[in-house]
DNA sequence: CAAACAATGGCAAACGTTTGCCACACTAGG
DNA sequence: CCTAGTGTGGCAAACGTTTGCCATTGTTTG
């Protein structure tokens, strides 16, 4: 057990009575200025110092219903991708003084309810990164606390997501510029919004352009689901793959690279989120990067405006393009 | 401002009214079942089960003085090597059914210090990975509140630390066995006490092997760190570059390989800490690998279970041998 | 000079729990 | 039949704050 033998902390109460004052007037004197004479303020304000009085924000947080915490719920804390996210969350947050909570929901709904409950009653509002929860449930939560949603949609709430629409897009002029005729795309979690979105703006442009796209997997979006990814990718003829995410497609790399097969001389590959690690890997990985750590910074923000219809902000993406894209190789009868 | 027009969660006075007993009844028989007749118990937590409550936890902690709340603070979230900690920190404090709260200190004691004071009031103990605070504020610290210190040692403060000292010697005698005569150390961070392990140990045993070795830096310890280690670290003439970590290193390769110079063929590069990425850059890199999930996991442990004395645990660690390292260039006159 | 008003401080009730203690009823032992 | 014990429920005081309201004083205003 967590052992309580410690000094007791000097409370609100000490401080009033060694002002000689209420503890009504102290509590004033610290956090409504404006409230008390200028000289009893001081006086208790240099008690308080001397003391060394920090306020317990439980106790705090008890009359006013605000507990200065927010509380992020990632996937995967694992995967780079939300670092910058993390990062930039945290970054605002500290601004608006206020403390982030980071938990990890391991890619499934269980997990996430059950932070949801347990924190429901200590934090001041929920950002969600790529729920798996159905939208009623992401909506009756909604009704209890503040809500903010990212890299997903649902009527009613306020939600960020990068424009992965508009990055499929640049995928697939891309690739097309460079000749392929034949894709494939390496599905993520099925059921995930980000995948669906992902693969219905892919599917839609190629089909556009004339191009023919298939959909493989779903396979675990992670460097271990790149082994199994890249066989059934190439096993499609397809002369290049997009991968769900960059952590896969790094994986797909290193498979390529195990199974001799050159990118991008015979397969391109390419990924999303551009992580840490997309710019070191080999061959370097062309991928869709987004602004991730303003979009941590936003969804703070949005958070803490509350307004109401609840803003839905699209971020613009943009496709880096590094080693791992290449002219799609002659055909084999050529 | 947030939202506060929101449903009215239920309380356990609601569930006592609605069940037809005192609050004292309610808050027993949900949480002390040996307490109350077992017909009122089932009758209670049916009502409780209907209504939907939830327990208000801030409410909980304030007459308990437990709040079910774990804070780590680490110098650097955007460093994968912290992520493993975390992550690891993160399932055993869900296995204990705590929740993490995680902080970013930026690697400087002001952060540290406000986080701490912050937060004092609202966990039941810290996970202080590389601290920057002295060694008195460390010790007043503790005295408030448990702490366990990562990757710093401090007297009468429990610890865990990876054996750099250890990992240090492993490459030493590595590199001396790939016959190299002359390193050079590419510092992190002054002041930190890893970076003072390290280099204490590398020095130790290189002249042990009568081995040259010089001390540069300090550097930042990130990817942006690398070029001008690698510059200054290549200007020493040295064979071998042992960077303070893997961020630092991966930032060395990059810009080797910009300028051209060949790895290990012409230098040889090693990091520390075995970070995500390691293993697929370019080349590979050659590093000190620790159990940093398992640390993660312990430091949680050592912070419930309390015991006195504080325990001081050393995690070993194994140099992980890849391709950024090889034998020695012949000495130019040769 | 009375009346209204602003400035200032304190009392006490909240916020949602837990828990020490007392009261009551019933049982068992003498 | 009295006493002691046990099982069960409730009252009320904590935990450390905030805040609505009242009381007192001093200051204007008509």
């Amino acid at each position: 057990m967590l052992d309580p033998a410690r000094r007791r902390p000097v409370t609100l109460h000490d401080v009033a009575r060694e002002a000689g004052v209420a503890v009504s007037t102290a509590s004033r004197a610290l956090s409504d200025p404006g409230r008390v004479n200028v000289r009893t303020r001081e006086h208790v304000q240099a008690v308080a110092k001397r003391l060394g009085y920090r306020p317990n924000r439980l106790a705090q947080a008890l009359p006013t219903g605000r507990t200065g915490m927010l509380a992020i719920l990632v996937p995967d804390i694992t995967n780079p991708h939300n670092f910058g996210l993390v990062r930039g969350a945290e970054a605002q947050a500290r601004a608006a003084s206020s403390t982030l909570i980071i938990a990890d929901t391991q890619g499934g709904p269980e997990l996430e309810t059950a932070h949801l409950d347990r924190l429901a009653s200590s934090v001041d509002g929920f950002l969600l990164a790529a729920s798996r929860l159905s939208d009623t449930e992401l909506q009756d939560l909604a009704e209890r606390l503040p809500v903010v949603l990212f890299n997903r949609r649902v009527e009613g709430l306020a939600s960020l997501a990068t424009d992965s629409a508009d990055g499929s897009r640049q995928i697939v002029e891309h690739l097309a510029a460079l000749g392929h005729r034949s894709l494939a795309y390496l599905a993520g979690p099925s059921g995930g919004w980000s995948d669906a979105e992902r693969w219905r703006a892919l599917s839609e442009h190629a089909a556009a352009s004339g191009i023919g796209i298939v959909r493989c997997g779903p396979f675990p979006p992670t460097l271990d689901g790149g082994p199994a990814a890249a066989d059934v990718g190439l096993a499609t003829g397809a002369t290049a793959l997009i991968a769900f995410n960059d952590l896969l497609a790094i994986g797909v790399l290193r498979r390529l690279a195990e199974r001799g097969v050159p990118v991008p001389a015979h397969v391109s590959v390419v990924g999303y989120d551009d992580i840490f690690g997309a710019d070191f890997c080999s061959p370097t990985l062309t991928t869709v990067a987004g602004p991730v750590d303003d979009a941590g910074r936003m969804l703070v923000d949005v958070l803490q405006a509350g307004r109401t219809p609840e803003p839905v902000i699209t971020l613009p993406t943009h496709l880096r393009i590094r080693n791992s894209t290449g002219p799609a190789p002659a055909p084999p009868g050529g």
